[in-house]
DNA sequence: AAGATAACTGTACCGAAGTACAGGTGGAAC
DNA sequence: GTTCCACCTGTACTTCGGTACAGTTATCTT
């Protein structure tokens, strides 16, 4: 990788330890006397001010050192804060004062063009998102289970995750035919007359009603 | 860096020459023949058959080979698979074809803890996480009606709770004929193929993508 | 050995769902 | 008046979902 120039932005100006620990050539410089530079910073540690939205913060430091990558960094790191950040178009968000190794880290990820999500916010993203897309973990509670055979649980899995006929197929690799097979075995033991019931009943928003 | 053992899931099994040049000592692997592995791979490249929606497709390779990092690829990227695919917690999205380079730089940034994610996808990415979790509960449950009208409203509710387009028809005083005019409405304004999505995401169990 | 159960497959049929044509009405906005 | 929109309807077509026949194979029980 080439050299890369680290530039970080504050309210003093100042270079933490930890900074030039992570990156030795680092430099510092206030919020008021950030000026384009020759040559231009890689990258731009932004250290937020507690009392600042970021969003008016990152603007302005665009208009004055044109749109460079940008990784916030966060006193009392939160992840609507987060949040906001990437809504500003942030390329990473930690802790202002998170160890050198794990700057060096993030500093790697960003300059290969990804995004630093913090742990935290990463799990809360994939939690969110696989409540809403591999519906329960906890399918044991659920009565809806009790008299299916485990291969019927999985096409009753699918069907709420709304497969179709022939994606259930291709996933679980056998015929389309095999797959109505189970789902109409699913259809009679719950007691409903189409798939759309099997969703909400394995999605917990009905509940079965035994034939 | 630890070795990392890299594993392709394609519907045919095949290791394209690129993937091979990026990592000779990957692994092909087909959906269906797909189970666990010792020692388990760190990272899953996921190549998205054109027919098939990206939920289920993860969910079910989660089941058969647990919790691992995703990247999908995709024979023609576009945004809103990408959305797809962040939202059933992938860890990156890119083009199928895309350079041996490419590759390894993704699973570089994938593999120390970021998101590979497109530029022009940042934005949208990060609003659908808000609209996800963090807003008022309120908001995000019904923007699903934002852009419908009242009767298509209406129609998507009674869909929601299962309901058959005759009965639909029964209940409004309209014909069948209408009642599958609002439904198609519904379908494009949401974003999706089929009547059991649109339970879905009026249930609050998925998300609408917008078309 | 006989029976039960789970899983799988094939051909065929029917009705529901969804789409593509092609319209007609009433109200609100310009 | 004209234009736009929500709402409504009809015919015709394709695809998907679900059911009804009729089987095979493997495993486990009695």
């Amino acid at each position: 990788m080439k050299q890369a120039r680290h530039c970080f932005l504050s309210e003093s100006g100042e270079v933490l330890a930890r900074w030039q620990e992570a990156f030795p050539k680092a430099v510092g410089m206030r919020f008021t006397e950030a000026a384009q530079s020759r040559p231009a910073p890689t990258l731009l540690w932004v250290r937020l001010p507690q009392d600042r939205a970021v969003a008016p913060l990152l603007a302005e430091i665009r208009r004055r050192l044109g749109n460079l990558p940008c990784v916030v960094l966060s006193d009392l790191p939160d992840d609507n804060q987060a949040l906001e950040s990437f809504s500003a178009a942030a390329k990473g968000y930690c802790n202002t004062h998170a160890a050198a190794a794990f700057l060096r880290q993030v500093a790697e990820v960003v300059g290969q063009g990804g995004l630093w999500i913090g742990e935290s916010l990463m799990t809360r993203l994939v939690e969110a998102t696989a409540r809403i897309e591999s519906p329960p973990p906890m399918e044991s509670s659920d009565s809806w289970a009790a008299h299916l055979t485990p291969r019927e649980q999985e096409v009753a899995r699918a069907i709420a995750e709304g497969a179709s006929n022939k994606e259930i197929a291709r996933g679980l690799g056998i015929t389309e035919r095999t797959v109505k097979l189970h789902v109409g075995a699913v259809l009679e033991k719950l007691g409903v007359r189409d798939r759309l019931q099997i969703a909400l009943i394995v999605n917990g928003i009905r509940q079965s009603q035994p034939a």
